[in-house]
RNA sequence: GGGCGAUUAGCUCAGUUGGUUAGAGCGCGUCUCUGAUAAGGACGAGGUCCCUGGUUCGAGUCCAGGAUCGCCCA
């Protein structure tokens, strides 16, 4: 029986996950790894779940999110914290009830309570959750560790409980009041919508344009301007695209600080902005006067409509706001207080008395005579003519603009003036602004930018919605309005004590049954009718998640105990949403920040870079890629591509490429190491001391560089072998150091880049280079390989759970599964840590350096058209000072590569090398800065034999600029090595490789000893033989090439297994096969012996 | 209309406090290897670093304006 269980190079990944799955789902290693840091008595790293709704099935976007979700707490877990995660699910809100209206084909608030509002809530309890087994389902196959068992649901009695108690908090700071405000309004719908939903409803539409007169009726004494630039008579011109709104004209604004003018046109004088008269009057208008803005104020004028007069001390007086600008219309802003913000805020600034004619069915009322029963927008064109029928219109035009209508039915929406219950969260603006500077943010400009200039807009939040499957607002009031007591109930036995009798279900309609008894009065309160905004519920499960206050011991220690949250990860599109909602909350009531730090992941494109939407149908099934390349591929392709918050192009293939490129370059070297180790009969029990004790640099392994490498020489490779080995593990080092640097700072993607670098070389140097010593059974490349694999598995397992774990149980428990003392699983070890002892900077420079001449070897013998597999006698190297040391304990490493028979260096003023000074900009530029160019030209003017000199003499190097001598030292300039003579030469800066072409007997015969291997290793291969097996081998033909094959026949017989080497004469006529050599003919007969 | 971000090779992306030959992978072309690889390796072609102006001895990098795209908001 092997000691490792053998590998399938050509495994399928999402075959193997699923295995993994199963054990982690049998060995129950999640809560393992709780527990076991729990024990430890191990610093709680807390993370947060954003609650998705689970009214639909997830997507590739929601794995996206989900794999950042993933990777820090398992990283944070590694690094021996507790970190519990727990999931939650938001099931209260407008998206919910209409999923359920498009299911009844109903549509409006009449319908609903029609069909009864006890029903309707139950087809949204069930209906939210309806998808819950395929999110979980998704969840644990991509590898999300998470409690699903024991989540958090916004809509249980819990839940609604805690909530109720943070709206008591904020009712006793006196930040929950009720209050008339503008909001947008759908009179079909009968309600008014949130910020998010008016967002969804923009569309270009075309409204009249209208400009009016407002002829001025009094002009009071102005204390800023003494004698007034107007006159009673003059018209004020002000424009507006919403007519209707002109019935309830209060007041007209202008800018304190923006120049007016009295212009005449026509015989006519009006009152506009400078700025405007162009536009407005054309070029005729001839301008009487100028003014500021703020000698307007006070000026009574004449409303267009007189169907309501009653504004108060100011209405129908010219009033000055800070809104008002000059881009369009007139400069002059007309204000109908019940429709618009500014507007509302101008009629609480100036006490103009709040009318508005227009019922919430979108209609006038019966005070406006003319227009009674008709809906605002279609009396349009009527006012337009009632106001030219008056003189009043001075122009009417088509205006094409952007106006939000309902998402759902169409209607365009009204800024309407309604009640609502509001949060005073502008008086805790400064604190939220002061606690975001604490909170990392990923990337950092949402901090300054997105997030922190939506919270320097801070507007009070409006909580309520006139709606019904939410948190109901917990605020009773009593029927007396002469009594006016109202109370906000903040528990459920506060309810019980007013004398309520609490329902099973605290939800709409049951909780509207409840009854409590008024403290003033003794009468009975009712509660209002809303439910506030499911953002609230999901803000407050900090608290709410434990039940808080009311939890038990244990939920009130987890509260306590993870509160504020380290981590955090939703969608940028969650700023306005969850981000705000938790800040919000969490400063109100604790004042502090609920989260430490947010990573926000952007959106998903197509191939085409269009938003993945439903709609367009270009979403990716995430099963689909889950099927095809696994979800580590899946995961990988997130945390790796590119910063997440850019966004992704996102196609399958690029998912296939990443899979290819990285998980399949890992598992072949691993595949390779158990091939070999199982070949020399390996076990685990072989490698259970742990590095350094095994370590490749053990005493007497000191690698020496030869005098004469050949090639194919066997010490000297088990020389440069511990080289190699030190060098890998001194890679590892820096790696190690890097990734956890970087995922400390969340920033998987750069960590993971970290990580495929690594394991391309050792993929692609070490394993290449060290092939030979594993066929050969050298136990420190065997001991070296498997101690890089395992902590590639650990760096890996947050990233790539599955493949990590597959590779460490392997490795680390073999085939038998014995893991001794050591966990079972990688993910309940300790992340790795550098160890500086095992670091080798010089080496990893010396071999960066090797590297390099052996591209630049290789491209000189691409020039030449010289294959590698023809030796050559040498190559000269030019490399300075220690970059020369450290290809020279290499040479046989880089002869090797290069196929040659020596190294030789040119580091002097040999005759071959013709040496150029340049100048180094980072050091001279600051010091000469303007001279710079002089200097540069003077440093270059330098006789570089000279510099040579001076340089290894440690002198200094005197230059003449304009008369003044200065001195510069050897880190000032560099010597650049030309192209040399009579070699075939690669030369970058400051290093060249050039090969000697010249073949001699020797190499000729040598270079087609290899070419013939290469023959018989093909016809190996064509007769269908193992790698392993030995052969009986025969040539015939060309007499050169049977020449070299007797000149190198130990080689030949060595590299082809041949236990015997007949050579005959003739053509031979056993069946061989036949090769051509350099124009040569050679006859091949193979056969097992 | 406002805010935020992006724009580097055919594609996907890197690019350090500004430093003088701008990189990688994929794709493409040529070659190579066949004793780990749905492969590996080498070499090559491929660039107006979106545009314009500015700062600087020096700009892909800093500043201003513009263009295009995306997101958020109104």
């Amino acid at each position: 029986m092997p000691g490792f269980r053998p590998v399938d190079p050509k495994q399928s990944f999402p075959e193997l996950e699923r295995e993994v799955l199963e054990r982690w789902r049998d060995g129950d290693v999640f809560a393992r790894q709780l527990a076991g840091r729990r024990e430890q008595g191990a610093p709680t790293w807390s993370f947060y779940d954003g609650p998705p709704t689970a009214n639909g099935k997830p997507g590739s976007h929601h794995v996206l999110a989900r794999a950042f979700k993933d990777v820090y707490p398992r990283f944070q877990a590694m690094r021996g914290h507790y970190v519990p995660r727990k999931a939650g699910w938001d099931c209260h809100g407008l998206p919910v009830e209409l999923e359920i209206e498009k299911e009844l084909g109903i549509s409006s608030k009449a319908q609903i309570e029609e069909y009864g509002i006890a029903e309707f809530n139950q087809r949204c309890r069930e209906s939210v959750l309806r998808y819950v087994e395929d999110w979980n389902r998704l969840t644990e196959r991509i590898g999300f560790w998470i409690d699903l068992d024991d989540p958090y649901v916004t809509m249980t009695n819990d839940y609604i409980e805690s909530v109720w108690w943070s709206l008591r908090q904020v009712w006793d700071q006196g930040r929950l009041y009720n209050r008339h405000k503008v909001v947008p309004y759908c009179p079909r719908c009968g309600t008014a919508l949130s910020s998010h939903e008016v967002a969804s409803g923009y569309e270009d539409v075309e409204d009249p344009s209208v400009y009016v007169r407002f002829p001025i009726t009094r002009v009071p004494p102005n204390d800023a301007i003494p004698e007034s630039p107007v006159q009673v008579g003059d018209a004020l011109v002000a424009w507006t695209t919403t007519p209707w709104t002109l019935i309830s004209n209060a007041a007209l604004a202008v800018g304190p600080e923006i120049e007016y003018v009295r212009a005449e046109l026509d015989g006519e004088v009006l009152v506009l902005a400078r700025d405007l008269v162009a536009p407005v009057l054309g070029e005729r208008a001839e301008v009487l006067a100028h003014f500021p803005g703020a000698a307007l104020a006070g000026v009574r004028y004449e409303p267009p409509f007189t169907y309501i007069t009653d504004y108060g001390e100011r209405g129908h007086t010219v009033v000055e706001a800070d809104f008002v600008s000059t881009e369009e219309g007139t400069g002059i802003v007309h204000t109908a207080i019940a429709f618009g913000e500014d507007d509302f805020r101008l009629g609480e600034q100036y006490g103009i008395t709040l009318q508005n004619p227009v019922l919430a069915d979108g209609t006038f009322d019966e005070r406006i005579t003319d227009f009674a029963g008709r809906f605002v927008k279609d009396a349009d064109p009527a006012i337009i003519d009632a106001l030219r029928a008056t003189g009043r219109l001075f122009r009417s035009e088509v205006y094409e603009h952007s106006y939000p209508h309902c998402w759902r039915c169409g209607t365009p929406l009204l800024y309407y003036a309604k009640t609502s219950w509001y949060v005073a969260t502008t008086e805790v603006r400064e604190r939220m602004l002061a606690e975001n500077e604490r909170i990392g943010w990923r990337p950092e400009h949402v901090k300054r930018g997105r997030f922190g200039k939506w919270l320097e807009g801070n507007v009070d939040w409006a909580l309520s919605r006139e709606r019904y499957w939410g948190t109901p607002l917990p605020i009773w009031e009593c029927g007396d309005a002469a009594c006016g007591q109202v109370l906000c109930a903040g528990s459920i036995a506060e309810l019980r004590e007013r004398g309520g009798e609490v329902p099973d279900d605290l939800h709409r309609p049951y909780i509207d049954d409840v009854v409590l008894r008024c403290e003033g009065c003794g009468g009975e309160m009712r509660r209002v009718v809303e439910t506030i905004d499911a953002w609230w519920d999901s803000g407050s499960m900090p608290f709410a998640q434990f039940h808080h206050p009311f939890g038990d011991e244990r939920q009130e220690q987890e509260f306590a105990g993870r509160f504020p949250a380290d981590y955090i990860c939703e969608g940028i599109d969650q700023t306005r949403g969850w981000f705000y909602s938790l800040l919000a909350i969490s400063v109100l009531l604790f004042d502090q920040t609920s989260y430490r730090n947010c990573v926000t992941p952007g959106l998903i494109a197509d191939p085409e870079g269009r938003k993945m939407s439903t709609s367009r149908g270009n979403v990716v099934d995430p099963w689909q890629v889950l099927e095809d390349h696994g979800a580590d591929a899946f995961r990988w392709y997130y945390l790796t591509a590119q910063q997440p918050w850019s966004g992704y192009r996102f196609s399958a293939d690029t998912i296939g490429e990443a899979v290819r490129q990285f998980t399949l370059t890992l598992w072949n070297t691993y595949s390779f190491w158990v091939l070999y180790a199982n070949a020399d009969g390996l076990g685990p029990e072989d490698f259970r001391n742990p590095l350094p004790a095994a370590s490749p640099v053990a005493p007497g392994r000191e690698a020496r560089p030869t005098a004469n490498p050949v090639a194919l020489g066997r010490e000297a490779e088990e020389a440069t072998g511990v080289l190699l080995d030190r060098w890998i593990v001194s890679r590892l080092q820096g790696t190690v150091r890097t990734v956890i640097e970087r995922m400390e700072d969340f920033d998987a993607t750069n960590a993971g880049r970290a990580i495929a670098a690594y394991v391309e070389e050792l993929s692609n140097w070490y394993v290449r280079l060290s092939r030979r010593r594993f066929w050969e059974g050298e136990r420190a490349a065997f001991e070296t390989l498997r101690h890089c694999l395992v902590e590639v598995a650990k760096l890996l397992a947050p990233f790539t759970p599955f493949v990590a774990e597959e590779i460490h149980a392997n490795l680390v428990g073999g085939a038998a599964g014995g893991f001794g003392e050591l966990p079972d699983s990688v993910h309940l070890r300790d992340f790795p840590e550098p160890d500086p002892a095992l670091s080798d900077g010089e080496l990893e420079a010396g071999v960066a350096a090797a590297q390099r001449a052996i591209e630049l070897g290789r491209a000189a013998r691409a020039q030449a058209g010289v294959k590698v597999r023809q030796p050559l006698a040498r190559a000269v190297i030019v490399a300075t000072g220690s970059e020369r040391a450290e290809i020279e304990r290499l040479s046989e490493l880089v002869a090797g590569e290069l196929n040659v028979k020596r190294l030789e260096f040119v580091a002097g003023e040999g005759e071959l090398v013709r040496y150029a000074v340049k100048p180094n900009y980072r050091s001279l530029g600051p010091r000469f800065g303007k001279l710079m160019p002089k200097a540069a030209a003077a440093v270059e003017a330098l006789d570089p034999g000279h510099v040579a000199e001076a340089i290894r003499g440690e002198r200094r190097i005197g230059v003449n600029l304009d008369g003044a001598e200065h001195a510069l030292a050897a880190e000032d300039l560099s010597l650049v090595m030309q192209p040399l003579e009579g070699y075939e030469v690669e030369a970058e800066a400051g290093r060249a490789v050039a090969l000697s072409l010249d073949l001699d007997e020797d190499l000729r015969r040598e270079g087609l000893a290899r070419e013939i291997v290469h023959a018989i290793q093909n016809a190996r291969r064509r007769a269908g033989l193992e790698v392993t097996d030995r052969i009986a081998l025969a040539l015939a033909g060309d007499d050169e090439l049977l020449a070299a094959a007797r000149a190198h026949e130990g080689y030949v017989a060595a590299e082809t297994l041949a236990t015997s080497v007949a050579f005959r004469t003739g053509d031979g006529d056993d069946g061989g096969l036949e090769a051509t050599i350099d124009g040569g003919r050679l006859l091949i007969a193979v056969r097992a012996s």
